[in-house]
DNA sequence: AATCGGAGTCGAAGCGCTTCGACAGCCTAT
DNA sequence: ATAGGCTGTCGAAGCGCTTCGACTCCGATT
């Protein structure tokens, strides 16, 4: 293993130089750095991590806790990590995967350990212990979703308030009167997980502002999950023409089990989905949606922390504003049926 | 932040045996560990990670590069990540994520720069050009996916071969004579990943020891292709009765479009899918299939890795033998139709 | 001509930990 | 009784890097 002192040897200085030409935090002859970086590529030294991380207490590693449930929406997870790992690189930084499960230990241990300069948390729940410790810390951090109280916490997330609004405001533009609401497991809900029920709360506000009826129910993912809640929806409400779905594993159950019951989307009943992309895209009927901006949210975070390492940092609420695309899954309400 | 100096004042004693007490690399007699002990507790104190990996070179890092490519099997890999990094924890390693992106020069950054004790890698492609760089450190590392050749190289994969005999077989059991495989995007085969070229080695070979006719058809996933490659293949081998799925984007689309010619899944037509548990039990017919372990492999891959750290190690290929679930849609061959 | 200041370089002092050799007790085998 | 071997502890020497102060030139300022 290449050493800083023997690139200095060979370049003929010493080990401050070497180290300067690396860093530029100070002014160097252009001949001496060019002779430095010549014996660095000749040598093809890497300086060490540990070394670095010890002498200047900066490790140049942000941590990133990614939930362990791995049933639920997981790829907009995994593009998010890629989105910061991605980003992350591109500022100098490499990223540290902790799953959720040390839970807020996690948090002690790394910030105590000085293994990473910074964390993003992602899944954050309304009242999530973790936070507690994040203030307590001087470590920056970012979260990653929304929790109840934001006070001295910087997080990025999609604005799911104005996602709901936005999905009932488009379907009640087009007549729509009776919207069911297809959601996350009830498991998702009972962790408060503060996208779902932001997202809630901006579908019953804004239809209760437009005088639209509104029935919201969880759904597990999956067929046998769908066609139950799909049952008890149309039993509740028969003249339910619009639904608004968030669960990506619901989506194509719900196109199929429409079909199969004889109602045409979109002539018959309109669909919504918040889902990523790409789900919109390659559904059984291309899916009017709005989109989840993984890859935005992931490079979003790691923009503030980076600010925040720099000393540029505020404590931020960042939300993305929702843009609903229109495909070919809703339409005007049909005539309303005689009473 | 505190230290292991402090610690070693608050308990009355020297830092190496607070060191020892830590590592358990001497005897230290039972009351001076229980006071170290508890002067760390007292103190809060977590070792400082830098300072470790500089005096012990060892970082007690594993590094996960996963591929950058987003668009494809994304939560195998997120499931094979999260298993890893949960292993991993297990064994005392953290995780540090690599995307594709830098591609061989990560790993030369990584080996170089001792910010990892070793490597897993994702996503290998039969000719990868990282191969070579592996070799040439000692750097531990374990592939999940099998390259071309695995001279001096540790591998965990599915047995991919196996599990195309294995589909083949099922269906020529029951009596099924023209199959078709629905395979990966046309990219992944150009890419010579491994796994899609030996399922379909295995595929073939066992199709043409059985005397059955197969048809290969890459796809990408959503609906639009799915329908256009299924006209081609009905349209080529109108007899078609057995399909063998491998893309998991395909196989809802594949079901609804059969279901919509009026060709019943399992009766007319039987259908079995290599995909993981969850999306064989959650599609509208439940699929038989061959599972995909992600966690096992993610496991399995560390636990390979910590036997290489640890001395122990060997350079083995470790096949996981795939199984055949039998679910709802697989049946006995519909009785030939008149020539 | 004397002074000042900036540019460029060096040496040395750590950063917080591990680990090696040394040593003081004590027990056991001769 | 004495040598030998354990056990438990300590001090000191790094690990490879960053960073601070100091020093040397050299051109610009008065």
């Amino acid at each position: 293993m290449v050493t800083l002192a023997e690139v200095a040897q060979h370049a003929g200085v010493s080990a401050s130089t070497v180290s300067y030409v690396l860093s530029g935090k100070r002014s160097i002859s252009s001949t001496t750095r060019t002779r430095v970086e010549e014996s660095i590529r000749e040598l093809g030294y890497h300086p060490n991590a540990g070394a670095r991380a010890l002498a200047s207490s900066r490790s140049n590693i942000i941590a990133l806790m990614v939930p362990l449930r791995t049933d639920m929406y997981v790829p907009v997870m995994m593009e998010i990590a890629i989105a910061v790992a991605t980003a992350a690189r591109a500022h100098g930084y490499d990223v540290l995967l902790l799953t959720g499960e040390e839970g807020p230990d996690a948090v002690r241990r790394v910030a105590g350990s000085g293994l990473a300069d910074a964390m993003i948390l992602m899944d954050v729940e309304l009242d999530d212990e973790r936070l507690p410790l994040l203030r307590g810390t001087d470590q920056p951090s970012v979260l990653i979703g929304l929790p109840a109280d934001t006070a001295g916490l910087t997080c990025v997330d999609l604005d799911f308030r104005a996602t709901g609004a936005l999905c009932v405001e488009h379907l009640a533009l087009l007549g729509h009167r009776d919207i069911a609401v297809i959601g996350e497991a009830a498991a998702v809900y009972e962790r408060h997980t503060g996208f779902a029920e932001r997202t809630l709360d901006g579908l019953r506000s804004r239809a209760s502002e437009l005088g639209v009826r509104l029935l919201h129910r969880p759904c597990e993912g999956g067929y046998d999950a769908m066609a139950a809640t799909l049952a008890r929806v149309l039993d509740e409400r028969p003249g339910t023409t619009g639904f608004v779905v968030q669960n990506e594993s619901a989506v194509e159950p719900l196109l199929a089990l429409l079909r199969q019951q004889g109602r045409a989307v979109p002539e018959d009943v309109s669909v919504v989905a918040v889902c990523p992309e790409q789900v919109a895209v390659q559904a059984s009927v291309r899916l009017t949606s709005v989109a989840i901006p993984a890859q935005e949210m992931g490079r979003s975070a790691v923009e503030q922390l980076v600010a925040k390492l720099d000393g540029r940092g505020s404590d931020d609420v960042v939300l993305i504003a929702p843009e609903l695309t229109v495909r070919a899954s809703t339409g005007p309400a049909p005539a309303a049926t005689p009473a």
